[in-house]
Formats: C-alpha cells, sequence, structure tokens
DNA sequence: AGACTCAATGAAAGCGCTTTCATGATGGAG
DNA sequence: CTCCATCATGAAAGCGCTTTCATTGAGTCT
C-alpha cells in the first residue's frame, strides 16, 4: 500500500519532452513564448504522464496562487449557500478557485481563518460583515492581503463591501408593517453581539418604531442564535406574554419559518391570530404555508459582484470600490392588515 | 497600496530569537525536541513579528498538508450542507482543514477538481456517491491519494464508502406507500444519468412495484434535476394526466416541497387529493405544511464518520473500511391512507 | 555581406520550509 | 577521571517550480 510510484515532476515532463524545465514552465503559464511544435511536445508528455503541477512549489516561486478564501458564519442553514455558489462560479470563470470555511460565527475560529488563508497564500479573502477585532484587519493589511466584505454596506465605513443596508431595509419592512396598522409588535433578534448584520436589523426595527412614537420599553425583544428550534422557542415565549403581539418580526427567515412551526403546532394561526415577517428571502420563505413576507436579498447578485470586485482587487491592486444592492421588501400571506 | 513589507519568514525569526532556522523549524512542529527557553524565545520572536509558516513552502519539504478535500455536486440546496459541516468541523478537531468545492453535477468538473486537490497536496479526498469515470479511480490510486465515498453505500463494491443503501431506502419508503393501499403511483427522479443515488432510489421504488405486481408501463416516471422549480413542473405534468397518481414519490426532498408548492398553486390537496413523499429528511421536510413523509438520513452522523474513516487512512496508510449506515422512514401528514 | 533585431530556448538562482547529518555540551557509569 | 550515551542545536541539502539573464540562430535592413 505503500508503494509509491512517484509523482511526476516538472523536471519529467521536461526529460519526457526533451526540453529544459523552464521551457515546460512556459509552456504551461505563458503558451505564447513557445514555439508551436515544442508546445505540441510538452503537451504531449504532460499528458502521458498524468503531470499535475504541484501546488507548493508552484505558489512559491509565483506570487500568486489564483486562490481566493472565503470565510462564512455557517454553511448548515442557507442564509450564504446561494450567494456563496455565485460567488465561486464567478470565481471559477475568472480562473480563481475558491477556499471557503465556516466558524459556526466564532469570532476566536474567525480569526485563525485569516491566517490559515493567508498561509495558504490567498490572493483576495472575502468576509461577512463588518465587526471583527481590530487586529484582523491589521493582519490582513500588513500582508497586503486584498478582502472584500459581503452581507452589508454601511456608508459611512471606508473598507470595501458589497452588499445591502440592513438597518435601512429592516426600516422598511416596518415600515410596511406599521402602514398595515401594526402596533402591538415583538421581535426575535439573532444573537447581536458582534455581528453587525444582526444588530443593525433589529436597529432599523427600534429606530422606525422610536419614529412612530412606540414605547420601546414595551416591545418584547428576544435575542437567540440563528436556528429553526431558537425561533420556534422564542415565538412560543412570546405568545405566551399576557399582552400578546399582533406582529412577531424575526431576524432572518430561519428564525420566522420556526415561529411559523411552533405556531401551527400550539394551534395558532397564521396570520389571522398572528403576522410573521423574516428577513433574507431564502428559499425556505418561499415554501413554507403561508408564504413568508420578507427582504429579499439579491443572494445571487451580491456574489458575482463580491467575486468580479475581488479580483478586480486583487489584479488591479487598486483599493475596493464599494457597492450598495437593493433589497426589496416581499409581502406575502403571513402578514395581514389590521387596518 | 504596492508598499510590500515583506512577510517574516522564517528565517526572520530564527534571527530574532537569535537561533538557526532548524530551531524554530522544530519549536514549531515538534516542540518537544526543544528546551524549554529555546521555545520560549521562539514563541515571542513568531509572536513579535506575526510570522504565518508558508503553507507553499510546508508542503514541499513536509509530504503531509493537514488538508482534507471534498467535492460534492452542488451547495445551493441543503442536501449536503448538513453533512459537510459535520464533516468539517470533525476535521478541525482532527487538526485538519477542509478544501471544499461544487461542482453543479458536472463530472467533467469534477475531474477537474480531483486533480486540483491533487496539485493542491490533499492528504485525502471526499467523493459523493460511487459514479464516475474510473480514469479518476485511476489517477487517485496512482497519486496514492486516500479517498473515501459518501451518500451511498453498496456491499457489492469494494471502493471505501460511508452512507446508506439509496435503493434499500427507497424500497422500503415503497413498502410503506403500498401498504398504506397507494396503487397508483407516480415518481418524479431526479437525473439518473451519471448518479448512482438517483438510480438506485429510482430502482428501489420500481423493483418494489414489480414484486407487487405492478406493471411498470403504467408508471409515470419523470425525470428532473434536483431543484424546487423542476419538482413543481413535474407534479404539474402529472396531475394532467388522465389517470391521476394517488401519490407522487419524489427523489429528494427538493423535489417533494416543490411538488408540494404547484399543488397548493393548482388547488390540489395534500394529502386527501394526492399524496407526496421525499427522500433526505432535511430541515425542508420539517418545515412545510404538511410536513413531508421521507427517508431520514443520518447526515451528521455520516459526515463525522466520514471524517473519522478518512483521517484514519490517510494517518495509517490503510485501505478504508466501509460502513453501512442507517435510513428511517419518517411518516407524516403528507400521505394519506387509502386502506 | 555585415550589422542588427527578435523569437525561442536553456542555465541557474532562489522561493521558505523540513530534515538528515554532524557537532558540541552535559552528565552518569565504570 | 575517562568514556560514552544523550540531548540540544546548527549546517546544508533539497523539495518543484518560476523567472531573470544569457545564448543561439534566423530573419531584416541597408
Amino acid at each position: 500500500m505503500t508503494s509509491h510510484q512517484a509523482v511526476p515532476t516538472l523536471d519529467d515532463v521536461a526529460k519526457a519532452a526533451g526540453v529544459s524545465p523552464a521551457t515546460v514552465s512556459r509552456s504551461l503559464n505563458s503558451p505564447g513564448l513557445v514555439s508551436k511544435s515544442t508546445l505540441q511536445r510538452v503537451k504531449s508528455a504532460v499528458d502521458a504522464l498524468g503531470y499535475t503541477p504541484h501546488f507548493g512549489a508552484r505558489s512559491m516561486s509565483a506570487k500568486r496562487t489564483m486562490t481566493i478564501g472565503a470565510i462564512i458564519p455557517t454553511m448548515e442553514n442557507a442564509i450564504f449557500a446561494k450567494g456563496i455558489q455565485a460567488f465561486q462560479e464567478r470565481l471559477h470563470s475568472l480562473g480563481y478557485t475558491l477556499l471557503i470555511s465556516s466558524n459556526s460565527y466564532d469570532p476566536e475560529i474567525e480569526a485563525e481563518q485569516v491566517r490559515t488563508l493567508a498561509s495558504r497564500g490567498a490572493d483576495g479573502i472575502l468576509l461577512i460583515g463588518y465587526w471583527r477585532e481590530e487586529k484582523v484587519y491589521e493582519f490582513l493589511k500588513q500582508r497586503n492581503i486584498p478582502f472584500l466584505l459581503a452581507w452589508a454596506f454601511a456608508a459611512n465605513n471606508a473598507l470595501p463591501a458589497i452588499g445591502f443596508d440592513n438597518r435601512a431595509s429592516m426600516y422598511q419592512l416596518c415600515d410596511q408593517v406599521l402602514a398595515m396598522g401594526h402596533r402591538n409588535i415583538a421581535v426575535i433578534s439573532g444573537t447581536t453581539e458582534g455581528n453587525d448584520r444582526a444588530t443593525n436589523r433589529l436597529k432599523g426595527i427600534t429606530e422606525r418604531l422610536k419614529v412612530e412614537g412606540i414605547d420601546l420599553a414595551s416591545v418584547p425583544i428576544i435575542e437567540t442564535p440563528y436556528d429553526i428550534d431558537n425561533g420556534s422557542d422564542a415565538f412560543e415565549r412570546l405568545m405566551r406574554l399576557p399582552d400578546r403581539p399582533s406582529v412577531v418580526m424575526c431576524g432572518n427567515d430561519v428564525l420566522a419559518v420556526g415561529a411559523m412551526q411552533r405556531a401551527q403546532e400550539m394551534g395558532i394561526k397564521i396570520p389571522s391570530d398572528v403576522s410573521i415577517t423574516g428577513f433574507d428571502g431564502i428559499e425556505l420563505a418561499r415554501v413554507v404555508t403561508p408564504k413568508l413576507t420578507t427582504v429579499r436579498v439579491p443572494h445571487s447578485e451580491m456574489g458575482r459582484l463580491a467575486a468580479d470586485e475581488l479580483v478586480w482587487m486583487v489584479e488591479s491592486g487598486e483599493v475596493g470600490r464599494s457597492q450598495e444592492l437593493a433589497s426589496e421588501i416581499v409581502v406575502e400571506k403571513s402578514i395581514i392588515s389590521l387596518a
């Protein structure tokens, strides 16, 4: 089992093709510099030997790895799936390979992953959201590794980001909820600590309610990690409140779907008894009954644009340009108008 | 912007700590060989400089990369998400890094990804299912890269695999469907070409129906890629058939949820008008109304076990041991008993 | 026909690390 | 006290590739 038939190297190819290693390297990387006939011979030798360039060696001599890293909070639910898929597809067509890692929303692990990606020579890195320890940004800058933030956008922040305004989007959704006559509002927010998206979504709600003159002290707010079951439990707690809310606004679709689940189990009718809203516009929101009122985010577009921008940063060496994407309020049957 | 403050190297650390590069290397990789005091000085130097080992260089001198690759068909829906998440978490705790790539069920791309992972020095590779071109397996063997298959298990196949028996599982589900009195059955299968899981699931149904003495020619079967909308469309076509089936068995939960969606749009009641079944037991199946009758697969367990086994293969050099996992028929409200 | 340009190729250095191998110091055994 | 393990460390080779720099030969121009 440990019989190592040596992996063919570039030198082997050179020998087989009767040329110098330099020529093989050129044939592979800048075929324009090599004559047709030589190119042909090299190609044959490569095929015959089943040669694959050694990535480590290559990354050591060349300065580029054609690799982009992405660090996302989770792969478990679909929040990032669609966007990352689009990101990866675009990268692939640009000739780059994507390295993904996820960290269960743990900033320690995230910081470690940044170092790992740097070690591996990632030409650029995609991060989710703004908030993380300053030292992470410092490390990236010191290492001169281009990075881009996604899934968030804040006009007042200089870091390059491609995403949407979480606060404004949720503010708008809250607008809609108020316009439909709801005044007795409860909130199930994602964990806000260290999470700018969750924090800003919550802020979008509270700011809008304040404008409306609603006493925030009277608004029940439960914070919990993004997870279906947590959404269910939070919903149940809200329903046991003496003053039952007419609408429960959730920090994302996963929480909202969890809430709808529990509602059904408890025999609470959505939306006639209670209205529910989500955020993200993932597939889940479309398939539940009734369909979920939510904020639809342009996942795929965001992924594609992020890929384009990050590659541009890498190749041009220029500083990244931020871009705000529009989100869209989608009103479905999970909310009822009291007006 | 292009001001390169050189990335610190191991030599820099050596200089800063006043020791030889060899000692630094040892401090990092086999601290046991280095004296306490030296170790301490090296550690300080590493921190002071913010040193990170260069992965390419390391992988060139060492034979291991502590990297495992996984190639999955898709990240877009949740079919693989949970299992891969568990896989990655286990790998992480074993000290390995996971490299994921997805290929939209394209075997060409998959073959390319295998070579890419080999290039990058993956110590081992996880693949989904059995079917792929023989040359891929030959390449892996020639390169002496341990690989493990997951999401499938076939007792008669020698390749190491950790998964469940797709055929037998679907056979059992079909058992259940028949036991509930259904005889007029239609099928929405995933694309079977090049996909052993889809093929075997379909086979599980047809074999069981044959045993029952049902004429297969009379059983409508639609093949379509795994996607919600495809499930919807296929369902609609089935419903337009003159002899409407009493149950639609779907190749996975995604197709089934698509079917349920369209049923609702068409005003067809599930399960009173038509029953629907899925396969996989992903979250989606739990949140739709009514809940989906499906085959629950132990995603997380499979991911963990696969990580353990693959790492064991890598570290021991032994040939991988296959393991069959049990699946579970989950009967929910999406199916009605005609008996 | 001589001088020159340019395309195609090779020689060799060097990227940052690990790992023999060799060396010096230390300390216990005889 | 001398000898020999033993431990901690250093010197240096080499991993597989890319990339200057130099060289050659062929074509171009006058």
